[in-house]
DNA sequence: CCTATGACTGGTC
DNA sequence: TGACCAGCCATAG
């Protein structure tokens, strides 16, 4: 399939575009999913996001439910907001409940059937 | 080809 | 509950 031909960081990025509005995902779950790669390749990955492709980013958030502090600047204001837009509630500590809102994953046969690819 | 550079995670203390 | 540490490996220049 061209999806294993693919770079790494398509198919993180095609796997982050599936996460439906009102779920958020974390990078060692996107990690999982992609198969063979660790929760830091997804992370690189986001950071290396080209500004061409639209992709929902603010659903990836790190294991504790929060928004990943970036380097540089204060995208992650945004990504927050983005997720309250989404009716994701973050607590006072600006977490969210991964028991509730944690994506449940793509299914098999839709990726199977898809082969999602960006570009 | 070699080096620098990252949106992370899990375990310890 | 936080702070610190060591692995992780693809991409760009």
């Amino acid at each position: 399939m061209s999806l294993n031909k693919a770079p790494l960081y398509q198919r993180i990025y095609g796997l982050v575009a599936q996460i439906p509005s009102g779920k958020v995902a974390n990078y060692g779950q996107i990690a999982d999913f992609t198969g063979g790669c660790t929760a830091r390749m997804v992370g690189y990955a986001m950071a290396a996001i080209p500004p061409e492709v639209d992709i929902p980013w603010q659903r990836v958030v790190n294991s504790q439910g929060k928004v990943s502090p970036r380097r540089s600047g204060d995208g992650s204001l945004i990504q927050k907001q983005l997720l309250e837009a989404e009716g994701i509630p973050f607590s006072a500590k600006d977490k969210i409940d991964m028991k509730v809102y944690r994506w449940q994953g793509p299914d098999p046969e839709w990726a199977m059937l898809h082969d999602f690819f960006i570009d």
